[in-house]
DNA sequence: AAGCACGGACTACTGTTGTAAACTATAGAT
DNA sequence: ATCTATAGTTTACAACAGTAGTCCGTGCTT
């Protein structure tokens, strides 16, 4: 993910989801349909998020009235999640995973399926 | 954690963790001492962002001159990873761990560690 | 051709964040 | 009792974020 499209906002966020929640190009009106019912925000604040979006790389204006996201859910997750577990968790994934068990955010079912996935990811050294 | 606690800011982050590197009251000058290497932050923009934390009621000033984390790295981490988790990952802890795994932005070696680590916390049923 | 509806660009205003100076109070030194 | 060094408080100011109004252009209607 570029420089730029970090600085994503929390209101801008809530635009990104209306977008990401649709595989192609939506139109401005059902984006503003979807924000406005969710977050009750003006036509113009609308608008301006996307304006910024733009800007930031994080939204396409494919034809009038007509916008796509750029970046993609999972490379927005991926940048946010490696923030995170270098900002809070001295740059080690595991801890954060310990830390999610620690307070029961993993249950066994789930720890489980993960360590199965990570057996056939990963190198068996 | 409180509400006010949540919006803590990247700088103000950077004070916590000073704080959180030590286990009791650190005196201001310490304080003063790490950020000014660290961030090269004068005196009077660490005592700004000291006072908004305490406003916040993350950090609490125990006697003249010397500081405390009241939020405590483990709470902050846990209320940032269940944000980011619902922000993201549809309110799936499980997601993001998979998305970690998925997306080849973990080494090798983190892989292994996560590995070993799953097979060591989970029953093995 | 004129008008209207909608999309896009520009402008605006408030609160917050990053960064810091200036001022005030107080504990310890003399 | 006074002085001084350091701590604490207030004020400042630019950049950015949240929210929105207004104006401008253009394609469709009649």
């Amino acid at each position: 993910m570029n420089e730029l499209a970090g600085k994503i906002q929390e209101s801008e966020l809530e635009v990104m989801r209306v977008l990401w929640g649709c595989e192609d190009a939506l139109p401005l009106s059902e984006i503003r349909k979807k924000l406005h019912e969710k977050c009750g925000w003006e036509d113009s604040t609308i608008k301006t998020l996307l304006k910024r979006l733009q800007t930031k790389g994080a939204v396409e204006l494919v034809s009038r009235g007509f916008y796509r996201a750029v970046l993609t859910e999972q490379e927005y997750g991926e940048w946010a999640s490696h923030r995170m577990i270098d900002r809070l968790y001295h740059g080690s994934a595991k801890r954060l995973v310990a830390s999610l068990i620690g307070y029961g955010s993993l249950s066994q079912e789930d720890i489980a399926e993960l360590r199965d996935y990570l057996k056939e990811v990963s190198d068996d050294d």
